[in-house]
Order: C-alpha cells, then structure tokens, then sequence
DNA sequence: GTGCCATTCAAACGTTTGTTTGATTCTTTC
DNA sequence: GAAAGAATCAAACAAACGTTTGAATGGCAC
C-alpha cells in the first residue's frame, strides 16, 4: 500500500464504517442528506467511495445508520427519565420537560458550542424527509403517548388534544432554537450574544414550563 | 401546434411563469427543493422543461422567486400588524404573538386544511438551506428587531438575549406543529384528532401567552 | 401579408450522482 | 507459509440532473 497522508491501519476491522458514520454525520448536520455527495464524505474521511456500498449498502442505509445512532438513544433514554417521575411530589411537570429536552441537550460534545449533534439531532426532530421520518415513525409514537400520558397525569384536566399539541410545541421549540443557534448570532447583529446552551436551556425550560400550565 | 390535453393558450402571457410558481410551490412544500426537480414540476404543469430557465433563469432562481413570494408577504404583515399595537392598553403581548401568527394562518386555502401555503412557509421558517435562507437573512433581522422590541415595551424587565430567544421559541412552536400537523394525526395512532386549525392556533396563543411571561 | 419579438418546443449537452465491478491487498486461520 | 475470507482500491457504469441550443410557433404592429 502506498504510503497515505493519515493511513489507515487496516488491522483495525470497523474503523472504515465508523469513520464513515463520525463523517457523515458531521456534513449531514451541517449541509442536510441530499447536499452531501457520498464522494463529500469519502474524501473527507479518508476512505474509498466504494467502502459505503460495501458497509451500508446505500446511501439511504448509511442516512438511516447515522440517524438512527442519534435518534434511538434519546428516545430511549427520554422514556427512561420519564419512567423516574413520581407524580406525588411537587413539580412534575418540571420533569417531564427535562425528561424530553435533557437527551437532547446532553448530546454535547463536551463544551463545544459549535455542536454538530445539536444540529443533528434538531434536523431530524425537524425534518419531514422519508429517510428520516421512516425510522422517526418507528419510535416517536410511543415517545408521544407516554409523554401524553405524563402530562395527563400531572394535569389530569388537560385533554388529549391539548396534551399532544403542548408536545408538539416543546418539540418545536426545542428544535427551532438548537438549529438556528448560530444563526441567531448573525442575525441579531450583536444584539444577541449568547455563549453558552446552558442559558438557551434554562430560560427554554422556564418558557415550556408556564406554557404546558396554560389555559 | 398539436392539440394538447390540456393547450396552454399561448396568448395570456405570464401564465406559463404563474403555473410554474403554483406547481413549484405545491412539490416544494411537499418534498422539499432537492427532492423535486424540474421534469417533476414542468410535467404537472404542462409546459415544457426549458421554460423554467427561460422565465426564471435556473432553478434556484425559481427557488428564489417561490420561497420570496411567500416570506415576504408574511414578514411585511408581522410589522403591519406589529406597529399598530397600543402599549397602554391591556393585554399588549397577546397582540404581539397575534402579529406573528396570523399573518402564516391567514395564508390559508380558505378551509383547505391540506395546506400547501402551511407547509411551504414552516418549511422556509424551519430551514437552513442557503437558497432559502439567503433570502430570509434579509427580512427576518429587522423582523427579530421589532418584535424584541415590541416584546421590551410590553415586559420592560425582560433582557435582550431572554426576548431574542422567546420570539425564537415562538417561531420554532409556529412551524413546527403546521409543518407536523398531519404526522401528527397519523404519528397519535387515532388519540389525537384535531381537524381544524382553529382549535391548534387558539392552542398555541395560550400556549405562548404564558410562556411569554415566564420568569 | 410581412417583419418582429416573445415564447414554446424537442433534443442534446456536460456534469454529477449513487452504484457496481474485478482486481488487489490485508488479516486471519490452520 | 499457504489458503481463505474480509476489506480496499481505481475505474467504469447507467441514470438523473440542470442547462443550453436552435428551430418552430405564436401574437402583434404596420
């Protein structure tokens, strides 16, 4: 093998398709699936563009490879905190959005602001793209009915309608604010000059807790 | 000319451009812009391929021109509706979420609930893509402005980062839920069955009522 | 009718896309 | 160390894309 400029160790068996899925997802969250050329992401990572057919199978394999690493352990671990809830203590409603947005938010690439995991993680809350919402379709209705189920548990007048629209607006909000994060930055033209997520996610749990108790 | 199913009246001129606009409009809003292409849209339109660069130049000019026609009414509305605001009466940030809002309802099909004018302006709110964006980046600051503005005369305690960050929670739970309306009804496996927009907008001014007054 | 300009048309263009191929290289197993 | 299987490679593939071309067609002024 002639010498490469990072070679790539070939004993290492997996290292190719996880380099494909850390690359992948990288431009995917910050370019969108369809502008990402496989050739994108093989020249970037260093490996032949042959290696997607052979270790996905396609393209829409490797898209739903890499959305599903994202989507899946926040869905999981969304309904893990929610299973936590005690209903009899006090603020409840406080933890079911933490047991909603927390996943979302500890994605963090420890401290990096310029996260491509929220960007991710937001476009896929937010896209409407078969690819996505074909594996999205496959979890989300369990997520919405116990977060529905919580809710009216914490507010036993609530009705379902209300509940499920109250979730949607937190997914809404979630994702809306995360995605355009950067963007927010430019154009407020330094008006806006928040440096920290931690902020963005207090002052988003204060503004969903009141919203949730309304009307 | 050979007869046509459906023969294009070559003597009303602009109407060739006109349907490509609506037609556009409609598989955008359904597809996204990557997804569709131009066969796709001159094809159910009935006019020939090369007219999309004749009238438009390319397709993301036509991009451009479809995505403009419907921000930039909306945009001018929001301020229209914005600056007749009384800050002395009651109720101020009620009419602020009302000048954001219905100016994106009002776009409706006249009851037509399968709105391509719903999910065509969620769809340019929610995304990031640069032919989209490039043309939001120049209406939505001054928008941004005025309604944090708007937001710091009616909540003089508010800060700036906090204001900037709920009109983008108000923004994320608008598009959001227009743009998943009808995932929604499929994704709540028959629990959730609104069939009215009326019912989610009153839903959300209450939601974003309160949350507007958050801490 | 004649010339003129705008529009429409079928056809082809060059590029980029995801995918496949067949040979080659590396790793593992005996 | 030789055989076998997994992985990588350069190269080519067909299909789809946006775009361009040059001829044909339309309405309109004179």
């Amino acid at each position: 093998m002639i010498a490469n400029e990072v070679p790539l160790d070939g004993r290492a068996a997996g290292l190719t398709k996880e380099r494909l899925l850390v690359v992948a997802g990288e431009l995917f969250a910050d370019r969108g699936f369809d502008s990402v050329s496989l050739r994108m992401i093989t020249d970037r990572a260093n490996v032949n563009l042959a290696s997607v057919n052979y270790h996905f199978g396609s393209k829409e394999e490797l898209i739903g490879a890499v959305v599903n690493d994202i989507v899946r352990p926040v869905n999981e671990r969304r309904l893990s905190l929610l299973s936590l809830i005690d209903y009899t203590t006090q603020d409840p409603i406080r933890k079911i959005i933490h047991a909603f947005i927390d996943p979302v938010f500890d994605l963090s690439d420890s401290g990096n602001d310029d996260n491509k995991y929220y960007k991710l993680i937001s476009r896929c809350i937010a896209s409407r793209d078969e690819r996505v919402s074909s594996i999205i379709i496959k979890q989300f209705p369990e997520v919405l009915a116990q977060f529905v189920s919580a809710l009216t548990k914490a507010l036993p007048s609530i009705d379902s309608n209300s509940a499920h629209l109250k979730i949607m607006f937190m997914a809404g909000a979630l994702a809306h604010s995360l995605f355009h994060y950067e963007n927010l930055l430019l154009i407020s033209e330094g008006r806006f000059d928040l440096n920290s997520t931690e902020v963005l996610k207090s002052e988003l749990v204060s503004f969903l807790l009141t919203g949730m108790n309304a009307s």
